[in-house]
DNA sequence: GGCCTGACTTTAG
DNA sequence: GCTAAAGCCAGGC
């Protein structure tokens, strides 16, 4: 008897998200490919999205191919989410994330 | 089963 | 460097 709140899919993408290590970001497109969806980067953002674990999945170390934040709708919004990633050691250039991390 | 939306990516101008 | 358009995937209705 399983009533499946969530996808495997959802659970996938925030299971990649815990295994950032802190002070490092993402991007979708990164953890879309490590899901073995290169090319499902919006499935991912979407997923994310819902994020209902959020002080467990760090959804806040994902941004776009771009650099920038994204439509980050958390609290503090993109601003917030940029003060507490730089807090946790990343690096901004511009605004933009320095270096990204790879899976 | 089909259509629309979305925290995206990439290529072209 | 910026703007515009097309592509791809999953979820919701």
């Amino acid at each position: 008897m399983i009533a499946v709140m969530f996808t495997d899919f959802q659970q996938s993408v925030w299971e990649a998200l815990k295994t950032i290590p802190r002070g490092k970001v993402t991007t979708y497109g990164e953890i879309a490919r490590y899901l073995g969806r290169p090319r499902a980067a919006r499935a991912v953002g979407s997923a994310v999205g819902k994020n209902p674990n959020a002080p467990e999945v760090p959804c806040h170390r994902v941004v776009p191919s771009s650099g920038l934040v994204g439509n980050y709708s958390g609290p503090g919004g993109r601003d917030g989410k940029i003060k507490l990633l730089k807090e946790e050691g990343v690096v901004f250039e511009r605004g933009k994330v320095g270096e990204f991390y790879r899976f």
